[in-house]
RNA sequence: GCAGACGUCGCAUAGCCUGGUAUUGCGCCGGAUUUGAAAUCCGGUGUCCCUUGGACUCGGGAGUUCGAAUCUCUCCGUCUGCGCCA
């Protein structure tokens, strides 16, 4: 949410970034309109308490000098100072609830190096790392490799549950742990506190951290408690200091938290994300980094390098890209994908998530920290370290051999108790 | 699930019984003093509308009242005990 005194002094900025994004502005004006309504209503009714306040002073003064015809006739006076009160606080409240919720609509502002274009099409390549794996045969896809090694079972998740549901098994399952606990450390050594946090969150902190819409399409509901199954730690990571006020010399707040993760991915999909690559659930290693506004460019090029090092670190072949105005979203401001390359799908897929929401989550979430002069939003990042079920398809598919079996990458050998190939599943 | 206690400004704490401007300490910010620092002293330190100024704020909401941190109801949360339980 942006803050309403941007509104107030510098519409043109909000305006100059909504037709960067190609939508109609017309919501800006609605919401000036509504926020000189409330203050003018708030004034009246700041007035009338006014009165109201400064008359039962003077009861308490007569009272106490035992006039009680003074009493009698203030009374008289303010008798229906109540009800006036009382209907012009229902229009102020009416109106700025108004003024909010369209402000919970209105998306981030954008970084100025944030390409333009429609959708992410238009996304652009900065860099490519590691090398693409040079096959003397034919890589097959993760589906087909998950299927012949028995690593996965969709089926009978699908009987049991419904569809994008898997049973993950053996060896598979075992690289799978091996990669939580190597990317957690990874983070760990860097200084971030591992945190585990609720899978569920109500509504009123989720509202603070993600798009509204996603309540209709990404996340699940559990009733009859009104909760919210997460769909990333980024959610409960950073909406755990809401509504409070952060010393300075707490922050910055790093964070590595583990988490599954639950989306219903509601809408159609592709053939080539069958398999494993998009799933109702899956784990993920996140980080989530809280801080002063001054200091969060800094520490998105930070997340970054962290990714970049973990998945160079695993010997994997990606590319990053800068994503541009059509495909960034709601929260963030600017926003880097990492894409693995599959060889078995010939392309590059997102993997990697990295964005800096500056001080939008934090404006929704009341979270500050305090600042002589006025308390002042923080800004709130977070990047993608491993979503293990897409860092295992980008595994399988780069190391896989001639006869369908996976090297182990050598970081996540000493996770595997040694095992250096991914046996079948029996 | 049952019973009880509790929730006050960043933290801690008084006020609640008996309704009448939210106390004090710590922390933080500014200033004085100092060669510098410590110590000490003074002032400030929540939110909103701002026009000198005003209004709001005691977990959330509602009620009673001229007036609610204080009384009533309700919801939420925390803690303790009992029960159940991996």
């Amino acid at each position: 949410m942006l803050d309403i005194q941007i509104f107030r002094d510098d519409p043109d900025r909000i305006r100059a970034d909504f037709s960067k994004r190609g939508i109609d502005g017309s919501i800006i004006d609605e919401v000036l309109l509504l926020d000189d309504r409330w203050r003018e209503v708030r004034f009246e009714v700041d007035q009338l308490r006014k009165s109201r306040n400064s008359a039962a002073r003077m009861i308490s003064e007569a009272k106490k000098k035992g006039d009680e015809g003074e009493v009698k006739s203030i009374l008289g006076e303010v008798s229906n100072l109540g009800s006036k009160i009382e209907s012009l606080e229902e229009e102020a409240e009416r109106l700025i609830s108004k003024r909010d919720s369209i402000r919970m609509q209105i998306p981030n502002l954008l970084h100025e190096a944030v390409p333009t274009g429609e959708n992410d099409q238009k996304n652009v390549e900065i860099s490519r790392h590691g090398e693409s794996p040079i096959f003397n045969f034919e890589p097959k896809t993760h589906n087909e490799l998950i299927e012949m090694n028995r690593w996965v079972d969709l089926p009978r998740a699908g009987k049991i549950t419904g569809s994008r549901q898997y049973f993950l098994m053996g060896d598979l399952a075992r690289l799978e742990m091996a990669l939580q606990q190597y990317s957690a450390d990874f983070l760990i050594d860097r200084g971030y506190t591992l945190v585990q946090p609720p899978l569920m969150m109500n509504r009123k902190a989720y509202e603070g951290v993600t798009d509204l819409s996603d309540f209709e399409t990404v996340m699940y509901g559990i009733e009859p408690d009104g909760y919210y199954l997460i769909a990333t730690s980024e959610h409960p990571l950073t909406a755990m200091m809401m509504d409070e006020v952060i010393e300075p010399a707490n922050l910055p707040i790093k964070m590595v938290g583990v988490s599954p993760c639950f989306r219903r991915e509601v809408g159609a999909h592709g053939m080539s994300d069958r398999g494993i690559w998009r799933v109702h659930q899956f784990t993920k290693v996140e980080q989530v980094i809280i801080c002063k506004p001054e200091e969060s460019w800094g520490y998105h090029t930070e997340l970054l390098g962290n990714a970049k090092d973990l998945w160079d670190s695993l010997g994997l072949h990606y590319r990053v890209v800068d994503i541009c105005t059509g495909d960034i979203g709601t929260v963030a401001s600017r926003k880097y994908d990492l894409e693995a390359w599959l060889p078995g799908a010939g392309e590059f897929k997102e993997v990697v998530s990295c964005s800096n929401c500056t001080d939008y989550q934090a404006n929704r979430l009341k979270m500050r920290y305090r600042k002589s002069g006025g308390n002042e939003a923080v800004h709130t990042l977070n990047s993608t370290a491993v979503a293990t079920s897409r860092a295992l398809v980008a595994i399988i598919e780069q190391y896989q051999t001639n006869n369908g079996a996976v090297i182990v990458p050598d970081v996540l050998i000493p996770w595997m108790r040694g095992k250096k190939i991914l046996e079948p599943n029996q």
